[in-house]
DNA sequence: CGACCCTTTGAGGCAAATCAACTTTGGTGG
DNA sequence: CCACCAAAGTTGATTTGCCTCAAAGGGTCG
């Protein structure tokens, strides 16, 4: 429990940590996903503990990150692509909890075993700390504490709008608040900085995925966003993404104002 | 951003806090409810920190505790009762999002206003937090913060559970659930300590309100009950709590397998 | 005892699911 | 470059689980 010093090698429960390299300690220094992180705000000795904690990790599309009911031995920062979580039933039926888009923390659990399992969408980078290692690290860095605990309590207030969503919304205004969600991420563009009105809606997952997102089927997804299109509120669908033609009917539609 | 000795009172802002009695100090220490909620394992020195920034309350029930929208200045812990926590859109449809029992918090967020609404269910009583005050006092409280972590990873993870019942689940699975899901909770009785296996759901709530927690209608809610009733697998309602007959088969039921 | 609220039960309608083709997209190899 | 194929998406016809509308029981409290 005592503090440990910023140099030595971590000792990781029961395997040895690889010599670090100059490149893999500032890798968190140079990480332009660190803003708005769960790793933001911290000083760079943090940051040298930090990096020295985890492992850069590549992932090609639909990989399983973690399953449901697997140890949980592992935590995860995604600095690119986009991930899925999702609970399942016995028989198949599937509820994708959340996508979880670069920036974001993924793997925290009060339980062993992750209570869902997590896939990615498309080409994925992420962060992978050991769990156990974490855990001990938080007394020494209280600002990655506050920042996770910042965090989950977003998670909780999304998935409380989500909550709404499933139980409440009509196909039209669950596809509505989906496309609306959808906006402004993914702008990982040197463009950044742009008027966030560009009304392009990332959607890099495929239609099973949305719809087992918004509790809905593939059918129904593809005939409202047919609708939609119809009606001129969104743009053909270009690859990966929806131009939304008139945002302000949109968010009518999400929210169930009576008229559009 | 000093640590604040934990004698002298703290200036609440704007506001004097009234000259503290014994029995106020003590309050937090011989709370029954400490124990499983967030001022758990804390020191003497540290309760009589948490003793001096909050008040008790004693709410009627159908009482709102907050409203959504408004200034998050609070945050709560309910030390017996039942609270609804709810979100809703403009035209009065209503999702209730959890409801939070007694050795719950209550209120916290990651904006200055509350994304959601608070209701007791019955007699509820908590104790009433600032939140400037709570946020001043974390850092010196390490151990409540740790606690708030682990309790609000907790809620995040029922609220995934949630979003698989009130997406992929069938009117049948979701009341099988919910009424799992009330059993061992307000055991408040000296007769705790029993074996937990006791097959007594507790409901407080009315037919309304399960149905905004389930994303159904207090009509088929209550056709769902009457339908396990005739199957025996529950017995006859009383009051505001259900005898489960069959758990097992109940637990079959709730996770869509075939069978029951 | 009657007014009010909550709950239960019944009859019918509808939004979304299911079932069933058909079309488009994207990748692979000849 | 294009033929081929599998996967993803679209569209239509039909079914159905739950909602809506309606009305009849219980409980409680003044």
């Amino acid at each position: 429990m005592a503090q440990p010093t910023p140099t030595p090698a971590f000792p990781l429960s029961g395997k040895a940590v690889r010599p670090q390299s100059d490149s893999d300690i500032r890798r968190c220094l140079l990480c332009e996903r660190r803003a708005g992180s769960v790793c933001a705000g911290m000083d760079e000795a943090s940051l040298a503990v930090l990096a020295r904690s985890s492992r850069k990790i590549q992932l090609p599309p639909g990989t399983t990150i973690v399953e449901e009911g697997d140890h949980a031995g592992a935590f995860f920062n995604i600095t690119a692509g986009t991930v899925k979580l999702f609970k399942s039933l016995p028989d198949g039926r599937r509820q994708i909890t959340g996508f979880a888009d670069a920036g974001q923390f993924l793997g925290l659990g009060n339980t062993d075993v992750y209570p869902f399992g997590a896939e990615t969408v498309n080409a994925v980078q992420l962060c992978r700390f050991q769990r156990q290692q974490l855990e001990a690290l938080l007394i020494d860095l209280p600002r990655f504490e506050r920042n996770l605990l910042a965090s989950v309590t977003e998670r909780l207030t999304e998935a409380q709008e989500q909550m709404l969503l499933l139980g409440r919304k009509t196909a039209r205004e669950k596809v509505a608040s989906f496309l609306l969600g959808r906006l402004a991420i993914g702008c990982q563009a040197d463009l950044s900085a742009l008027p966030e009105a560009e009304p392009l809606a990332s959607v890099p997952m495929t239609r099973v995925d949305i719809a087992d997102y918004l509790g809905l089927t593939i059918e129904t997804v593809s005939r409202t966003i047919s609708a939609l299109r119809r009606e001129k509120i969104i743009a053909s669908t270009e690859s990966h993404s929806i131009r939304i033609l008139a945002p302000a009917t949109l968010r009518h539609i999400a929210t169930g104002q009576p008229q559009a």
